[in-house]
RNA sequence: GGCCCCUUGGUCAAGCGGUUAAGACGUCACCCUCUCAAGGUGAAAUCAUGGGUUCGAUUCCCGUAGGGGUCACCA
């Protein structure tokens, strides 16, 4: 018996390579073209690090007028959840990240390369795994799982190491009748790679983030197709990155180990390995520890967090394309109104140690990114949000006339208001702008410096009586409040107020305080004139006889 | 433990043999004809450590320490 017979009759029905080489020719790409990929595990709630990846492989296939695509790696039946597809098309959606193939349901997909599911390649694999066989560069293997426990920890006990290698590749030079004969007698079966490494040869890798970088050789014989005839990653990465032309397989760098056994792979085919981009790992502070964001334990490590807190996708995006390249900042402020898109992105800039993920950060870049939004752009994404959120805040905006005014507030001119930096935040800036929200409670009025209930109200009698006048201009506005400080016996100015201590028991600014206090409730608003403008002639009556009364 | 990678202020980082060691977030102070949010100005704060190489090391080499990754029929 061969390897011929042998691979016959462990795959019978599968086709010859050639079959899947003309099926996906490769690319006709302009040169210079890049193609990359994400490849996540439908696991369930999508990681932000896949946003990131995505995120990456994005701009070099744009950058480079090259081609991203989406490949689900679904092997691991065992961890598969649910929907799981669904949530990754989507989340990728969310954060406009859409590829321009891949699957576009559990089922469907677009693009000329596909299946872009593994599951359902499964005849793709077995082609190749036999083909290898054929060669003789494979074999069945049958040791059982306890069997290979035993085996690691016999090593770990002789302080070898471990795996499946050498002497202790027990079915490596097993006679191909015996094995012939344990498949029909029905011996469960895995097909192992025959390594031809060496662990005392060095091999050299030049990944475009981490630089050169130096491995002993591969001289394991991984398993390709398991047990129930999926193929393990690693196989899987060799044949789809191979049929589906992907010039730059972008990852995370967990994976960087491994690429001595994938470059011996694709050598073994015959077949041009891709380069490589080992990504740094998105970390978090733990107690003073860093350590990689995890899904199960942090909140901020799944994808929808952000939508759920309401910070903006691009926001997100932002921050993470300053984290993979720090002279995107620069740029950014150098072209505020600029799409991201035309930001030159370059992988072999990125950081090569992991970046702690900074909130804080992540929050100023939101305000910037929300800062340029227009009011109308403002309303419609905190109303998106708020109906999925926040169904006080939905009912608020209903009126979209008043609600616009009030989120136009400081907003358009040269130096916008950047106090929100996520929707979540808008209704406690707006809610007293409301007279349905501002009434609806008692109201708590924190006067500052000047606290005397009488001469508060001598000043908010005075203002509503004799000066405030809904027609005036900024100027005149503000003028007026001096007046009414003047005739009150408060500084004029500021300045006045500083310049001779104890002659004055206040100044202006105490004085719009007090009025600021009566129209809002609060200490800390925006430019009250805007403020006065948009609440309208009865509203601001209204509020300060409220508050006279009080 | 073996193998591999990494180490510049609190955080993200520029730097690539000679610099007053950029910039951003954060912190603090002051300024900004009304408070905030901003904006402006300024301040404090960094080359893990020990050896080399060199006229000169943050930068190059070696060791040490610390951190991370990986050693599955998981990806």
């Amino acid at each position: 018996m061969d390897y011929k017979e042998l691979a016959d009759m462990i795959f019978p029905d599968a086709k010859d390579i050639s079959y899947y080489e003309e099926k996906y020719p490769e690319r006709d790409l302009p040169e210079g073209a890049q193609v990359l990929r994400v490849a996540p595990s439908p696991t369930g709630n999508v990681h932000i690090g896949t946003i990131d990846q995505a995120l990456i492989a994005t701009k070099v296939a744009r950058q480079t007028g090259g081609v991203f695509f989406l490949r689900i790696e679904d092997t691991d039946q065992k961890r598969e959840v649910e929907g799981g597809v669904k949530q990754i098309i989507e989340a990728l959606k969310s954060f406009d990240l859409e590829p321009d193939e891949g699957m576009i349901s559990e089922t469907e997909w677009k693009g000329n390369y596909g299946p872009y599911k593994q599951s359902m390649r499964k005849d793709i694999y077995q082609a190749f795994a036999k083909h290898l066989l054929e060669m003789g560069k494979a074999y069945p293997a049958f040791d059982t799982p306890e069997e290979l426990e035993e085996m690691r920890a016999r090593q770990e006990a002789s302080k070898l190491r471990t795996g499946y290698y050498g002497v202790w590749a027990k079915y490596r030079n097993l006679p191909l009748e015996e094995a012939a004969k344990k498949i029909k007698a029905g011996v469960p079966y895995i097909i192992r790679f025959k390594s031809n490494g060496r662990e005392d040869r060095k091999i050299k890798h030049k990944d475009i983030i981490k630089g050169n970088v130096t491995f002993p050789e591969n001289d394991q014989d991984i398993v390709i197709i398991k047990a129930d005839g999926l193929p393990t990653y690693h196989f899987a990465h060799l044949i789809d990155d191979h049929l589906m032309g992907t010039t730059i397989v972008t990852r995370g760098d967990e994976w960087l180990s491994s690429v001595p056994l994938h470059l011996q792979l694709f050598q073994e085919m015959g077949w041009k390995a891709p380069r490589y981009a080992h990504t740094p790992t998105l970390l978090k502070n733990d107690n003073g520890n860093k350590r990689k964001i995890s899904k199960r334990k942090d909140p901020e490590a799944a994808a929808s967090y952000y939508e759920e807190i309401g910070v903006p996708s691009l926001a997100v995006k932002e921050y993470l394309l300053n984290i993979a390249n720090s002279t995107f900042e620069n740029w950014r402020r150098q072209n505020k109104d600029k799409s991201i898109d035309e930001f030159d992105f370059q992988l072999n800039k990125m950081s090569v140690s992991g970046a702690l993920f900074d909130m804080v950060k992540l929050g100023d870049v939101s305000k910037i990114v929300i800062s340029r939004y227009s009011a109308e752009e403002v309303y419609d994404k905190s109303l998106r949000w708020a109906k999925k959120h926040d169904d006080e805040l939905a009912k608020m905006l209903e009126n979209k006339e008043y609600s616009l005014k009030v989120l136009g507030i400081e907003r358009g001119n040269a130096k916008p208001r950047k106090d929100i930096a996520k929707w979540s935040d808008v209704k406690e800036n707006i809610i007293y702008m409301y007279d349905e929200k501002f009434f609806e409670n008692s109201i708590e009025y924190p006067y500052q410096v000047i606290s005397d209930k009488n001469d508060i109200n001598k000043i908010l009698k005075l203002y509503i009586e004799k000066y405030y006048n809904e027609n005036d201009d900024k100027q005149t506005w503000f003028d007026k409040i001096k007046e009414l400080s003047g005739e009150m016996g408060y500084a004029k100015e500021v300045k006045e107020f500083k310049a001779n201590p104890g002659m004055y028991k206040a100044h202006v600014g105490d004085v719009s305080t007090v009025i600021r206090v009566a129209l809002t409730g609060r200490t800390n608003t925006p430019d009250m004139y805007e403020i006065m403008k948009v609440l309208r002639k009865n509203s601001v009556i209204k509020r300060i006889e409220k508050a006279i009364e009080n």
